[in-house]
DNA sequence: GCTTTTAAATACTAATTAGTATGTAATACA
DNA sequence: TGTATTACATACTAATTAGTATTTAAAAGC
């Protein structure tokens, strides 16, 4: 990697993890600076302006740590039941990245920016569409197989997973990482009532 | 009412509507004294600080006004499927100052806040320990009157019910009010197999 | 080797931020 | 009715904010 990408992906990266902790507005440009030693020149070279910052550290580094941990487990998923349970295990509990009182990266941004920028919205949507398609497409292949009744509505399954994710998340800032195991717990009784 | 303790309570209802809009940190001062035409006197007169404020704004408005669509509902619950449903049904769709869009005020105020402000996440906790009660309460008759079976953790139950809501008022930030009905449904499957 | 483009450093600005200092009406009370 | 105290109003400040203008160093291309 060049210098010039090196810093670049130098000011994404140390951007990522202070956003992760304090969240996007209260994370202030001359505390990215001051944290990743860059100048402000350096960084607007780089990007036009905050937000552009902010859009690409969502593309760059959220969107693909994310999808390694939510959608990869699942594209060869052969029992829903299973796999949807251990692919949440791993991402609440294992993934090293994610504390529970800092939540999850993407639902943080999700919570406070959608509502003030329609370009992070969108690309944050990307993430759940393509979460909710990997569960959808799972609960098909249980349906196939037969793990699955066949009256389950393999979208509305993966709505609700992917909407308690980004709940138990938000309860963890506030309540520590204990509530993950409950969750955990009443997601498997969620998932077998499906077969 | 008398007048000063009028601009007081003008001053929270104010900022709770624009704080609930745009989040905590994006809602200045001086945005509020414009929208509630109050001076700045009179604002520092009522509120040390702004935080003191937003601590007021959570016990006194947002509080008791999320205490009645969560808590009061489930008080004297006959059938805990049907009221956990009816109280979530309620609060998702009936509620008129809620909005999709804007999410919960709760949520939002956990999200952007709880890593920041201690006295916040405490007040707020404070909301979801007694809907956790609550809900915990009411399963608990539930296994008195036979409609539960006698295994299940109803501690457990009010975790993943909260953690759900708290999930799909954040999805529904960015999608809208439709998952509102699919989780209603998901929702109604997970109680169902409690009993 | 010279030039052009890339990458970055430094110093500045204008706007916004929370909060203060001080002054003045209105109200309560003696 | 005089006097505190309450409830504001106005003008200011110091810090922080995102972003710009200008200069300079490093690299690449010819």
């Amino acid at each position: 990697m060049s210098k010039a990408a090196n810093t670049r992906t130098m000011i994404l990266t140390k951007s990522f993890e202070l956003i992760y902790k304090q969240g996007y507005q209260a994370t202030s440009i001359d505390n990215i600076l001051a944290t990743t030693q860059v100048t402000k020149g350096a960084f607007f070279y780089h990007f036009k302006n905050k937000d552009e910052m902010g859009l690409a550290m969502i593309n760059e580094i959220i969107f693909p740590g994310m999808y390694a941990s939510l959608v990869t487990p699942l594209l060869n998923a052969k029992s829903p039941i299973n796999d949807i349970h251990e692919m949440m295990r791993v991402v609440l509990l294992k993934v090293p990245f994610l504390r529970a009182k800092y939540g999850c990266p993407a639902v943080n941004l999700i919570e406070e920016m959608s509502p003030l920028n329609e370009d992070f919205k969108h690309a944050l949507l990307k993430l759940t569409d393509q979460w909710q398609d990997a569960i959808k497409k799972s609960v098909n292949q249980g349906k196939i197989s037969g793990e699955i009744r066949a009256d389950v509505n393999a979208e509305y399954v993966a709505c609700f997973v992917v909407a308690g994710y980004s709940g138990i998340r938000n309860m963890g800032k506030a309540m520590g990482s204990a509530c993950y195991n409950i969750y955990l717990q009443e997601l498997k009784n969620y998932l077998k009532q499906l077969g």
